[in-house]
RNA sequence: GCCCAGAUAGCUCAGUCGGUAGAGCAGAGGACUGAAAAUCCUCGUGUCGCUGGUUCGAUUCCGGCUCUGGGCA
């Protein structure tokens, strides 16, 4: 049976993905699902730059809007949904695109990767936090070689998190977590995925990320994250650990200064895009598109894009 | 004009009891499979302001000059 047609648009943060895939996807007749951890969350619009109903121009988006900050979004979360998106879009027909800056998302629904088989154990997790804060993390990196040396050759003792969720799913499972994951490296593509990756000069991109961040400040963004804070959501939750968010939150507590706020977002996100192209650098397949070098122009970007769309 | 303190990596600074120097941040590269806007790893040669002097040897000590802070007039 034929594979059917899946269309990604990726690239790090302020690359022009939004309008890009409106353009397209009016043009091919597709919907859009945000592969995007902070846009799901409703009220948090002008710090994740989130696409307008006007932006949309009419195109469905799928997974904007659509969690509480409260709530604690996953990619086995995010997976599960996609994938019941995309099989609605189908039947209507219509291509399937996945839009989004968050490269680990669209990774596990074009793999199609396994994340039924495990659930998370948040017991066990603060209790291996603390006993790494107590005796350290070699102390809990020792007890993953116990069970998992793949495992822990692999991961390095200071990253905690994927150290304890390797133990997580040995507890849980009962099989190492180098298993699965080799596993699920070995898996093929599961649709006929045309993954694009937006890009630009390094420093072009450094100037837009600066110049979005004043934007976004100018639009409002110490308001919205007041608003949140006063609807009792609060700073530990994943949602806040956003960028943008996240500093705000120091700077109305007085840590920070305002410049020192707006210095930190810009970083941050520098950093964060920065992290994004490496990610996007192992992708196998994808199709770069130089939008700097395209004038930032959409029609020229779509008509570039359309030529592999078509194959 | 005088006095004091500085002048060292893109930035902030440490240091060399005289044997040509190192942290943090920035920057670059990488990893990543239920927190991913998260988490983690690797990478540091720069006329040590300029110029004389002392010395086998000066970024380090001494003099002069330039610049930057601060103070006194």
């Amino acid at each position: 049976m034929d594979k059917k047609k899946l269309i990604v648009i990726g690239g790090p943060t302020a690359s022009g993905k939004t309008a890009v895939s409106v353009e397209l996807a009016k043009r091919i007749d597709a919907e859009i699902i945000s592969a995007d951890s902070i846009q799901v969350y409703k009220y948090m619009d002008i710090g994740s730059a989130k696409v307008s109903k006007e932006e949309m121009q009419g195109i469905k988006h799928y997974m904007i809007d659509e969690l509480d900050p409260s709530y604690e979004f996953s990619i086995a979360v995010f997976k599960q949904k996609a994938v019941k998106y995309i099989k609605e879009i189908y039947t209507k027909e219509k291509i399937p695109m996945i839009v989004g800056g968050t490269g680990f998302y669209v990774q596990s629904v074009i793999k199609d990767v396994s994340f039924e088989k495990v659930k998370a154990d948040y017991e066990l997790r603060s209790k291996l936090e603390n006993e790494a804060t107590m005796y350290g993390n070699g102390y809990v990196h020792d007890k993953l070689k116990q069970i998992d040396g793949t495992s822990a050759n692999v991961i390095h003792p200071n990253n905690l998190k994927r150290v304890i969720r390797a133990i997580e799913y040995h507890k849980l499972t009962g099989q190492t977590i180098s298993k699965h994951n080799q596993e699920e490296k070995d898996k093929k593509d599961k649709y006929n995925t045309k993954y694009f990756v937006l890009d630009m000069d390094r420093e072009l991109l450094y100037e837009r990320i600066n110049k979005r961040v004043d934007i976004m400040i100018k639009d409002g963004l110490v308001d919205e994250v007041k608003k949140l804070l006063n609807m009792g959501y609060t700073e530990n939750l994943t949602s806040m650990q956003g960028i943008g968010y996240k500093e705000v939150v120091e700077y109305l507590k007085g840590n920070i200064s305002y410049g020192k706020m707006l210095e930190t977002i810009k970083q941050n996100t520098r950093n964060f895009a920065k992290r994004q192209l490496t990610w996007y650098r192992h992708q196998t397949n994808a199709i770069w598109i130089d939008v700097g070098r395209l004038g930032f122009d959409v029609r020229r970007i779509v008509e570039e894009m359309e030529k592999d769309v078509r194959l």
